[in-house]
DNA sequence: CTGAAAGCGCTTACAG
DNA sequence: CTGAAAGCGCTTACAG
């Protein structure tokens, strides 16, 4: 249908090899002019390159895979803007493909699909991939990169935020404001995230010799919902003086609970969130936060699957506390 | 490096064709015995199937290209949502690129991306291509849907709300709940969906026998800030009881001056926002919305984009009023 | 049921 | 500076 080299070729009464290398800016192998020649036919025959062509004669392609959330937590789309940014920098494509967070048949299915198109290489954004599918990753050859998600083992390579000093920052941010008694809400405790906040969180509770009620921690999977829940579970009276939300909405969740219960926050309740996504900033009040870099979380990740000599190694990404209403 | 279709082959003591045939699951082409045998050898030697190489040769792809706004809007996450999950149900691979709003020249290195790479189709989320470039896409034969955006001309297939109804819709309800004064605000107004609803809005005024003053419409890209500096010029005493915000966003602006102003939602002053994205829930009080349909958008525009016989239609997709506490 | 052969559109040593 | 030729990994009429 479309024209290919071939017609370039002929129409220029140049072999197809020139045109391929006036085509790909190879230096000097033609003269001035016939390459102006070439150029000239090339858009006036509405040529585009193959790219399936290239990909399979050069064995490489130009395109890296991402892997995120069917379930998305609003903070992925500042990785995904950074992935973006930094691929268009390197003039490589995104193909991004959905999985669920606890699918692996779906996880594997979108594994495949980029290690048959042979991508440059892999970003798994906020996901826990199945051993299985781990495993089907490694074998594949492909640089791969986990993005937000930190394993127990630091041996898989990484770009997070320390989870365990958001736990103990965002402790502490409380503990200075004269709390005593601090709930943790939403986390999921079964991951590592989780473990490494609480962690962090119980390491700055016993270094200030607070004591901790189990209670204090109610569990979730990060949502606006288990915020709402675990408020009414504290009740209209909570026993806890601050509350530190998963994400930021889940805090949004607890703010709203309370606030339903005509519990005043901060005056009454403190509430500080993880993540600083820009919901924390619509609402009222406005949510003191532990904010993380997402968006560098992409743009180094992406950085980091090209370098080859950075590929094993995991880094952490900084946080920040910034203060605002609600404590 | 990997495993091909030859070594499979040569290990099985059959023809590259066969195993070709083995693994895309041709019918009556070969015994039961040789199927097994060579999917097992395949399954051994970690084969994977090499896309560009079907690509090239079959010169049609699995992957139909989206395009969208960078400076993202937050209901695209639910259009693209959509998109994602129908591309799953054919056994598609989706490949985002990010292009400027108003940049052309990003725009045409997308299309251009998309184009090389020989898509099974495009969709345009909520970008306004430039002359150029939309004669580009059309010139490439490739079947290509816009998604949120509506043109002057009925002749581009899109899939989008009725935004003449949206505008007409918002100012009915209002005017139901007995409000003759009414702002309109954060729309951009040099745009098609601007103006229709504008339209809209006019045409629900006058019906009801209201004036309009000019200075009720504020001007805007849909923004968070847009919706404060709206705000901020009606000032501590709007003349307007009530106010339509072109976007959740632009409302919650609206909703967060007025309030921070000391006027009362909705007591002394109405607000009722476009989109109903789950940001209406999440602030208080909860906003009233015009609820467009973006998952449909997203799901409908795939499905129409792979039925060849629909591919010039334009459709739109439902709309409907959410009262919540806001109006 | 199976295979030999041609070909998809491009790139790149190799030889001039 | 330029071209002929081989080859990337696959599919598919065609002939048996």
């Amino acid at each position: 249908m479309s024209a290919t080299i071939k017609d370039i070729a002929e129409a220029a009464g140049v072999s197809a090899a020139t045109v391929s290398r006036v085509l790909a800016n190879k230096e000097g192998f033609y003269s001035q002019a016939t390459a102006t020649r070439v150029r000239k036919i090339a858009v006036s025959l509405d040529y585009e390159k193959n790219t399936s062509a290239v990909e399979l004669v050069t064995r490489k392609s130009r395109v890296i895979g991402v892997i995120i959330s069917a379930t998305k937590t609003n903070f992925s789309d500042k990785i995904i803007e950074g992935i973006h940014a930094e691929a268009i920098r390197h003039g490589l494509s995104v193909i991004m493909l959905y999985a669920g967070q606890n699918d692996p048949q779906l996880q594997e299915q979108a594994l495949r699909t980029l290690i048959e198109r042979a991508v440059k290489g892999i970003l798994v954004v906020a996901i826990q991939l199945a051993d299985e599918n781990l495993a089907l990753l490694q074998a594949s050859q492909i640089p791969y990169r986990f993005l937000s998600t930190s394993y127990n083992s630091n041996k898989l390579p990484s770009i997070a935020s320390d989870d365990y000093q958001i736990g103990y920052q965002a402790t502490q941010h409380l503990i200075e404001r004269g709390h005593h008694k601090i709930g943790l809400v939403a986390m999921d405790t079964s991951g590592h995230i989780g473990q490494q906040r609480v962690a962090g969180y119980k390491a700055a509770m016993i270094q200030a010799a607070l004591s901790i009620e189990d209670d204090w921690i109610k569990e979730g999977m990060y949502t606006y919902e288990d915020g709402v829940r675990a408020m009414q579970t504290f009740g209209r009276q909570p026993e806890v003086t601050a509350i530190i939300g998963a994400s930021d909405l889940a805090a949004i969740g607890v703010l709203n609970q309370a606030m339903q219960y005509g519990i005043q926050v901060p005056k009454q309740l403190a509430i500080i969130s993880i993540d600083g996504t820009y919901l924390a900033r619509i609402v009222r009040p406005q949510l003191t936060t532990v904010t993380q870099a997402f968006y560098e979380m992409g743009t180094l990740g992406t950085q980091m699957l090209l370098d080859q000599t950075q590929q094993t190694v995991s880094q952490f990404t900084p946080i920040k506390i910034e203060t605002r209403q609600s404590t």
